[in-house]
DNA sequence: TTGACTTATATGTCTAGACATATAATCGTG
DNA sequence: CACGATTATATGTCTAGACATATAAGTCAA
């Protein structure tokens, strides 16, 4: 027993079986709600096992598009409306890909220990000493983006050394730092009369902010404001949902 | 041949070998690069098939944590700072959840045969009619959000002879519409003398702009902007990643 | 040294079963 | 009729195999 009903079968069962179901439920012709076959009918229908029927619903399933109930069924999900995935790109990456050239410029760089305010923004109870970075990307020799920043060097000790006055500390964080989880905040502000002139923009000009907080495993790295030009700059997420 | 190594097996087996593979990458145990134990090695560890590790192992190469390669082995994946899940509720769910009172009231609507600038904004060649809404949300009575948007009648009819001004469009479009993609753009702008005035802040304010456009299945939905004042309202991401 | 060929091996997919478990539906009883 | 006990069933997980396939590594000839 084997092979599936029409078609040659480039993908693999599992593989098609699941864009078979995706492609209902995106084009509307199983709206939430609607019960997807029994795992008992997709097997007599694609002349396999229940195990590969299984692994394609599974996989439905943790994508969000599908609700799996015991006993119940299995049925299209109502769409979430909710989670977007938003590429926050390497700022190096994402000027080289639009084919631009990249700059890079150390404002400022100290190394101190941990203010009140640092704590703060590191949301740690007492840090030991830090690296505060100031510094500008530009694209074609226009600025890009401020970067401010601050790295917990009790979590990051090699950061004390790094020279960042030829890499960016985001770059070089992400070769010398492992997997990491981190917190993004977006919202807009207008440029003060220090970002007008960083940015080279005018004063009182919109400002895209991402304020990024990383940590591992409990432990702080790194808090990280990033300020763009509200015009020039956009981030694009995309989503399924509703 | 049953049963793992150690501690009560709670969650299902494959979980948990998901889990401690997951917890090594992580906390930096395994860094990027590292090889994972091949499947063989793990199913004589836990003592179980190599279909149980081979899920958890799938599972994590789905999240993108690890790098599968035939012959090579699994390795930790250099991480990708590129994508963070965005959450964008829906604006009545928003302010509810934070226990203040949703307030909404429609502004202007209108039916007209779609203009140039339409078609344009819903990537069209052509469209026939359209539904064009503002509107404003509020919570607790101060202006949260006001809503620019187009709605395709060709792709829903319905939206025609919606009552939207009961009903927020997107709340109705929500439970009319079944499963959708949709493209969203975050920028900023400063408030102009129309948005200034819906949203009760002073001319030359930071406002955060989100624009979504919603299609299925090749078709279009509609095209919205939100405007929010960039003070007071924050997008927040959460990712993993480097 | 280099390039072509062969081989070994780890993953990718799949099978035909199994038992566990949550729960919808049914049945019985007060 | 309401409510508790029972049963049927769809999913959840797992097994012990199988063959396919991409490819790293080794082999050999030019």
């Amino acid at each position: 027993m084997s092979l599936a009903t029409d078609s040659a079968d480039q993908p693999t069962l599992y593989k098609r079986i699941r864009a078979d179901i995706e492609k209902r439920i995106l084009t509307g012709e199983w709206p939430p709600g609607h019960r997807i076959p029994f795992e008992h009918e997709l097997v007599a229908r694609y002349g396999c096992s229940r195990m590969t029927v299984n692994k394609a619903l599974s996989e439905l399933a943790q994508a969000d598009l599908i609700e799996r109930r015991r006993r119940a069924g299995s049925f299209v999900r109502r769409p979430q409306h909710h989670s977007a995935v938003l590429k926050i790109a390497d700022i190096r990456a994402e000027i080289t890909a639009l084919g631009r050239t990249y700059g890079y410029e150390l404002i400022h760089r100290k190394l101190r220990t941990a203010t009140v305010a640092d704590c703060d923004r590191l949301g740690v109870k007492k840090a030991g000493k830090v690296v505060a970075i100031a510094c500008r990307h530009s694209a074609d020799n226009v600025p890009f983006a401020v970067e401010d920043r601050l790295i917990d060097l009790s979590s990051v000790p090699d950061a004390a050394t790094a020279d960042f006055s030829r890499e960016p500390p985001g770059s070089w964080l992400l070769h010398h730092v492992p997997w990491t989880e981190a917190e993004h905040t977006i919202s807009a502000i207008v440029a003060d009369d220090r970002a007008a002139k960083a940015l080279d923009i005018a004063v009182g000009a919109p400002c895209l902010v991402i304020d990024r907080y990383t940590w591992r495993s409990a432990r702080t790295i790194t808090a990280v404001r990033l300020l763009y030009p509200g015009d020039s700059h956009r981030l694009v997420a995309r989503f399924k949902g509703g």
